[in-house]
DNA sequence: TATGAATGAGCCTTCATTCAT
DNA sequence: AATGAATGAAGGCTCATTCAT
């Protein structure tokens, strides 16, 4: 049993850390970010990082695990708004977008940390969770949407998520190496909503 | 006068090298990936490599750019094939999900590179031809297509490939951390199929 | 609140990293002499060196600080002795030549440094400006007698200690590499303490 | 017995690869060269300068030899000119001097291995050898004098030339780190000479 | 709870040297 | 007589980690 006065302090200092590592990842990438440059990012010495976590591995997942939460609860609010079907769904693909353009640090970090979850099996657990849920959300707006309207879709519903959810992270990666003008970029958008539409039956 | 083919052995063992660096970045990725590493894979002394590559650096941005070459020679094979329109548009889009399935280490490799690419500007230019060439093949054929059949399609031209291609890489993305059932993975490009061809308004 | 002394035990080991420093380069020379050697002698890990010196360059670089500041400081000694204008001048001769005949580590790592310092700027700025230093003492010390007794010089006052610091430089250096017999050695600074006087114009 | 016509090319080989060391040597020291900027500075391959010299070691004993070969021989030359004594004196600490002030490559060559030598044993006998025969020159050309104008030195003769050459050494030492102006410089050559007549007794 | 000090393994790179050709 | 290829031992440096305080 800890007393609770020095655990509050404690936990202030981790989440310094964990906010520190987020950005330190963020703008230098895993390879590239020592425990020693999120320590001097937090205002602590390593010692104190290695106090907080375990290992670095440890608190890269932590890293991880935070950024994806932020991720979901995000995509969550997009679809948690109220408003006519079509309408909401052309604001939560638009939502969708504007996380994956303007993504703060976290999305960074979670691009860079998907690579390392390519050979770090630790790390591959959270991150297809992170996908499943944010596949998830869709799902669930998407089965309560045709049960209301008794619309059927081309393609099996529950693959209607990864459909949308892929092609929003294809467009991203393509995005970041090679950016499309606004203009251009208003268009596909508005091309990824027909086809969302078109798949699901709602006529336009 | 230098026999023949003197260079032959040194070009040889350039390649080893190369191949055991592919080899081991897709298995270990970057970060984890020394050049000792790569040296004891291409049966070498690590003093080896660096009489072939001048650095790490020089070493990886060559292999990234083998990588992309391979890549995107594939990609030109599978839309540079005869045949019916609208048969060739599915065969190339097959093709170009095999890649990203199947794809051996190279892809692999090109996944990890990413991330790098992220804060390395040396990666990025690379890796952004890259992505514009694979999109151009598509551009091509679409063009040509819609010419032959004076076709509309709903979305300019141009950003057609877009859509097409980053909604192959964002399945492929999803696919790798939560792989469908071989059942719905044959569904999603079918599905993937039919918007195309919705896209493009040839009646099926 | 930091403990008092808290840096103590740092500095300790900064220092212990100098000293075998200087016994290190002293002993093999600076071409020589690894970071790891200089860690051994000082019963440390080249880490521990590396924590207490950012690179081997600025390590060096305070070496030989030290040491020119130990050279200054025994030759600024061997001129603030008190007594009669004569006497104090062959003491002081003398003991600048005790200086280079026996002198310690110290000097064998200058020499040393002294080549480095031909091709490294870095190195040849604090060179410079200890061999200032040396004769500067000599300078004042002159002037002041100059002074005092109303004599004048040969040869323009600034010049003499380049004449006579130089004189023993250079015999020291020949000394290195061929000793004289004792007798002989008595009498190149008896001659030595003889041409000063003469160049001072100062009866024996 | 090696055939006369193979032997020739090889010497020109041989010298060519010594010149460069000089070069080079004299450029960025001993400590920077490697056996690869020789060769490269030779126009050749790495194993061609060790097919003519065991080790670098090796190459770097015999580039002393020739800078303290070349050294002794301008030295002598400066003695051996034709005139009346004084004058003859005079012209030859000019000489000297200018040795060492405007000293091409081989002086800084020398200068660089006198620090090896301080470690090296090796080059420490070819090194205080060149001192010596530095010294012969002028004890010969002074003991001629005295013998010929009857005068007695202050200093037991054997020892001036010690304290000339050792003073130019000296003098040429601070030069390089603290240079004078010309004035100064000028005048400080002049004290020489006046020392060095005064020493000798002869009369100006 | 946090720090400064220290470690030791490992990294990228350089280099003298060897050797088949 | 000379080269290109390769080696292996160091070298300087970084870094995650440990620990006394």
């Amino acid at each position: 049993m800890r007393p609770r006065g020095a655990y509050k302090k404690s936990e202030a200092s981790r989440r310094q850390v964990l906010e520190a590592a987020v950005t330190a990842l963020a703008e230098h990438g895993f390879a590239q970010t020592s425990v020693n440059d999120i320590a001097v990012a937090a205002g602590m010495s390593k010692g104190a990082v290695h106090y907080h976590f375990e290992s670095k591995e440890d608190l890269i997942a932590q890293v991880l695990e935070q950024c994806a939460a932020m991720m979901t609860e995000r995509a969550r609010a997009a679809w948690n708004t109220e408003g006519e079907p079509r309408e909401k769904l052309r604001a939560a693909i638009r939502e969708m977008w504007t996380m994956r353009r303007q993504g703060g640090p976290e999305l960074r970090v979670l691009a860079d940390l998907m690579a390392q979850a390519l050979h770090d099996p630790k790390l591959k657990k959270p991150m297809a969770n992170m996908f499943r849920v944010l596949r998830g959300e869709v799902v669930e707006y998407f089965s309560q949407v045709l049960d209301e309207l008794g619309l059927q879709s081309k393609v099996p519903p529950h693959l209607l998520p990864r459909l949308i959810v892929a092609a929003l992270d294809g467009l991203a990666l393509h995005e970041f190496f090679d950016p499309l003008t606004d203009a251009d970029e208003e268009q596909v958008i508005a091309a990824l909503e027909t086809i969302t539409f078109s798949l699901f039956d709602i006529e336009e």
